[in-house]
Order: C-alpha cells, then sequence, then structure tokens
DNA sequence: CTCAAATGAGTAACCGATTACACATTTAAT
DNA sequence: ATTAAATGTGTAATCGGTTACTCATTTGAG
C-alpha cells in the first residue's frame, strides 16, 4: 500500500523492479486512485476556483479559456463560479469551496470588500482591482487604453465625444473615464453630461445612448467603457438612421470576439485577455506551490484596433 | 462526534437540549463541515458536471446558468467542463470527475459513442441525443422547428431558400437539415446545392454563403441550422450590399441572445434553453437520488420569433 | 572487515467525516 | 408490574489514500 503511493507519486525509496510490479498491478486491476481520499489526507484538492460576475460576456468566457488551459497543463481542475454580480452568491461559493479543500482563487469580481478578500486564507489572485499590497492582481493599464481611444476620435475628426462609463465605484470604470477626461475636460464642448452610466451592460447602454441622442444630437463619437455597451451604442446609431462611422464613431473596451461578429465590425481597445487568464492561472499555481513572486501588480499593454466603426486613414 | 454528525444531517435519534446544545458550541467554535471527509464516507460529492462542446456559444452559456440554478437549489455544486470538440478532452474530464466521485452527468456533446456513455457508470442526462434506451435525454423538435422556419419564409415570398446546415454526423444537424428538405424537397427550384456546410461556426457560414452567392446570386431565403451561422450569413450579405430582409431573408435556430444584438435584429426558431437546462438538471438530480423518471425522452418545443432579418406581415 | 549511511518495503496512525453497533434510559403496551 | 419497543448517546470501524516510523538489507568509506 505504501509502496504504491511511494510508486504514484515518486516518492522515497522504490526499487526499479517493484515499480515495474505495481505498474503492472495497476494495469491488471485497472486500478485508479481515488482523488477524493487523497485530498482528504494531502488537504489539498487540486481545484482552483475562477469566480466571475457574469458569464455571459464573451470577455469572462474567453479568459476562463485561458485560465483552463493553464491549470490543466499542471494537474489542476478549474470551477467556473458565476457569481451574477451578486456578493451574497460569491460568499457562498467560497464557504463552499473552502469546505472542499479549494487550492486558490482567481477573482474576476469586485464585489466584495478588500477587508473580506484578506481574510480569505486561501490563495488568491484578482483581476482589474486596484493596489492590493497582499494579493497578486492583474489589469490592463485602463487610463492608458481610454486614452488611446479618444485620442483616435479626436484625430479622426470627432467633435464632440461621449463616454458610456461602467458601473460606479468599480475601479475599472472609473480608471477608463478617468482616461477620458484626461483628453476632452479641457476642451471647450465638453460637459459632464456626456458621460453616461451603462453598466456595463448592452440593454442600460443603449437605453442610455437614445437618451442622450434627445439632447445632444450633435454627438459625432462615442467611447464606451466595454465592448458590450459600445455594441449597444451601435444598435441605437442604426435604429436611428444614423450612419456609423460617417456621421458617428465609435470605439469600445475589451476586444472581444462578438465585436466583429456585428456590422460595421466594432473598433475597440483590444486587452490581451487570453495572456490575462493564462497569467493569473500561473501566479496562483506559484502562490499554491509557494514559489516566490517577482512582481504584485501586472499591468498589461492594449492595442487599439480600428475596424468598421471609425473612419481612420491607415 | 457520532451525535454531531447525526444533528447535521437530522438522522437518526437526538434530544432536543442536545441539538440546541450542538448548534450553540457549532457557533462558538466556528466549525464548518469538511466536505471532502464527507465525500470520502458517503462515496459522493454533491456535485455534477456539466460538459459543453463550446462554451463561446451564448447557447451553452444559457444552459450552465440554468443549470446551476437548479442543481444550487437542490444542494449541488455544478462544474462547467468545455471540451472545445474533442472527445480526448471529454474523456479526461470524465476519467478525473469520476475519481472525485462526480454524481453525474450533463452531456452538451455529441462527440462520444453511445457505447461509451453506456460505460459510464454514473447517472447522466443528454441534451440534443438521439432517442437513448438508456439515457434520458432532452432535446427541442428539431424538425418541426426547422419547418416553421421555412414555412415561414416560404410564406413570406422566398423563392429560392437555401439552408447552412450544421456538421455532419450530428443529429441535430440531420434533423433541422430533413426539416428544410421536407418543404422545398419538391418545389421545382431545388437543387441539393442550395445546402451547405457551415459546421454550426459564424466564419465557416460566412465562408461557404459568400461561395454560394458568386453562383445563385438569386437567393432570397436563408435557413441557417443555428443562430451563430444565420449572423454569419448577415454579414455576408451586408458586405455585398444586399439588403436584409427587402432582397434576402434569414432565420436561424436557437434564439441565443446575441440574436438581438446585431442589426437588424435576427429572426429566428427559438428554443427554450433555459428551460431545456432546468428540466436536464432536474432529470439529473431525480436519477442521482434514485426517483423513478416518468419518461426518457423530452422533446420541447420550440417558438417562432420574427424579427428584422424577415419581412412578416403580421 | 567494521559500521554508519543509504536503500527498500511493511505497519500503523492519520485526514474528518458517516454509520453500524452496543448500551443505557425512557416510553408504552399488556 | 413486567417487558418489549422506542429513544438517546457514545465507541469503533470504515471510506482510500499519505506518510512517519520501524526494521531489514545493501552499499561503501575508512
Amino acid at each position: 500500500m505504501a509502496t504504491v503511493s511511494r510508486v504514484l507519486n515518486q516518492k522515497g525509496y522504490v526499487h526499479k523492479d517493484t515499480v515495474q510490479k505495481v505498474h503492472e498491478a495497476i494495469e491488471m486491476l485497472q486500478y485508479t486512485p481515488n482523488d477524493i481520499a487523497r485530498s482528504l489526507s494531502k488537504k489539498s484538492s487540486k481545484t482552483i476556483a475562477l469566480i466571475v460576475p457574469d458569464i455571459t460576456n464573451p470577455f469572462f468566457n474567453e479568459l476562463a479559456l485561458a485560465v483552463e488551459k493553464v491549470t490543466q497543463m499542471y494537474g489542476y481542475t478549474t470551477i467556473l463560479c458565476n457569481t451574477n454580480d451578486s456578493p451574497a452568491v460569491e460568499r457562498q461559493y467560497i464557504q463552499t469551496l473552502k469546505q472542499k479543500y479549494i487550492d486558490g482563487f482567481i477573482m474576476a469580481t469586485n464585489t466584495l470588500s478588500s477587508n473580506e478578500i484578506d481574510q480569505l486564507q486561501v490563495p488568491l489572485v484578482a483581476l482589474d482591482r486596484f493596489n492590493f499590497q497582499t494579493v497578486p492582481t492583474i489589469s490592463s493599464k485602463n487610463r492608458e487604453g481610454a486614452r488611446l481611444a479618444v485620442q483616435a476620435l479626436l484625430q479622426q475628426g470627432c467633435t464632440k465625444i461621449m463616454h458610456i462609463r461602467g458601473p460606479k465605484g468599480l475601479w475599472i470604470a472609473e480608471e477608463r473615464c478617468q482616461g477620458y477626461l484626461d483628453l476632452v475636460e479641457d476642451l471647450d464642448w465638453f460637459t459632464p453630461k456626456l458621460i453616461v452610466n451603462g453598466n456595463f451592460q448592452l440593454k442600460e447602454a443603449s437605453e442610455a445612448v437614445n437618451k442622450i441622442f434627445e439632447t445632444h444630437p450633435d454627438i459625432d463619437g462615442i467611447f464606451a467603457g466595454n465592448d458590450l455597451m459600445a455594441i449597444g451604442a451601435l444598435r441605437v446609431m442604426q435604429k436611428r438612421g444614423i450612419r456609423v462611422p460617417d456621421q458617428v464613431q465609435i470605439i469600445g473596451y475589451d476586444g472581444i470576439p462578438l465585436g466583429e461578429m456585428v456590422y460595421p465590425e466594432l473598433s475597440t481597445v483590444a486587452q490581451p485577455i487570453y495572456e490575462m487568464g493564462m497569467l493569473a492561472a500561473r501566479i496562483l499555481i506559484k502562490k499554491i506551490e509557494q514559489q516566490p513572486l517577482e512582481e504584485m501588480n501586472h499591468q498589461m499593454d492594449n492595442e487599439l484596433i480600428q475596424r468598421g466603426t471609425t473612419r481612420h486613414t491607415s
């Protein structure tokens, strides 16, 4: 028994011939080890959880794909948890999973307080969170990315640019909004009314854009805090008979595949979603396996991709 | 110890006062039971797995949402597994999960042979599979749904309707194609060339449609085997400057939210995706808990939803 | 050649629950 | 009043692994 365990885990001394015999026996008996029993004695489940706010958003799909790929390579299983933006659901998940000896969490949500996060007692990495001291975080350079978008709009002839921002209090939403402000705040056409809240949802963004066009029909540029909202804006333009990109240019943020499914195809500030997912997974595993981390805060570069909703010259 | 277990599981005789005391102690000590140990002795993990071929397809997102909701209500955890259409990955998942005492599977994939499925030794329900004897299955009335779509196209003036079918060998793809054939096979304009394969993918569908329009520019109706492919077709029309629905009418199949994100909004044969997911979960749990099942094969009704890609009169 | 270190393999304790069983006490039927 | 059945609680075996510990055998350095 102990010898078999040693063979399977390649630990301690076992004679070559014995290893051979054990393998034969395993083959013969079609033996498969019981992971639950192993977890119980090891106090580890070789499983990590990826917690996302909205599984329906393609951004998180892609993230999940990346995380899964890496964790699988290292012999871990990934559990995908959808919280629907509810802190209660999130706490429930964390509680349940801790009882199952979960080895670590990747939090792509932003609903729990830093305090709660700190008290978790389980290895963890966070996405899109601000400057934690204790927890490794990964995000793209949101403010810079926003500037990239707005600058392109300005250069390509926009004279009145609105911003559809994400939820109040969400760090990435603030940052992207700030990037927009950096470039337009001092221009004479600017007014805070040009910033509307779309809560990162297509539908809410549509409604907000529809409303603002009643009072500001001369808007000719839209920078949305994510692609879903940009597509919502595009829809409004199409329903109103406003030509995109001739009359209004639109740039989103994220770079989800959905952006290429609409027509005209969406121009966007593309985050390296897949890489961010892979990085998060690698860092988490490092943390679980107690290897030292070089850096705590990883800031990824964005790429402005101009497609059909902008009048780019190149 | 035994008493605490009895209190928590509400099994056997325990005195009221003792129950009270145990609860107090639990509160005091912040005790949480260890699920792994419980799993080991119960030989059950209170966890089920939903296996899907493509987590990126919104159809499966919605399905996952529904399954998760139901399983959570019954105290189960759901693991979402993405196979990327690879049988190898699927087998790997099954193997790994069985070692973790998984309680059941919902298979939304169609890559494994019936034989393998039969030998699983774990409760299981299948989606979109043909008429199993041993395994409960859930699907929509594919052939009937297809007829619904094609009939609408015919009634609304189409004189040459093409079909973008799903993968060869996939049962639901065959059925939907058959429904199309039922209505058009005997019409004088029909030729098998009007059926192209899009493999349920947007991109492949786009390419196929683009190609067929070189030789058959007079097509004025498109029935696609799923919404993703319909959107691919829509994209081709837009790029070619063909007006939808004036010159070409398009109907998809599935009823995913994505259909409402494109413009014009996609007409589609909507399956009750959420209900199918909930039903699958309920049936699986029934099976796990050894309750008798009334029916093995559940066929759901579809609803034709006409939106912007068809010229409906109502 | 001697003896300490390295190697190899078995025994038993442990992980943290569930549950069969034993035993004591209470309830209720005759 | 007697006794079988119901109620309440503790003890110990079990689930299937891991691993500290023990003991026997090899190896090799002095």
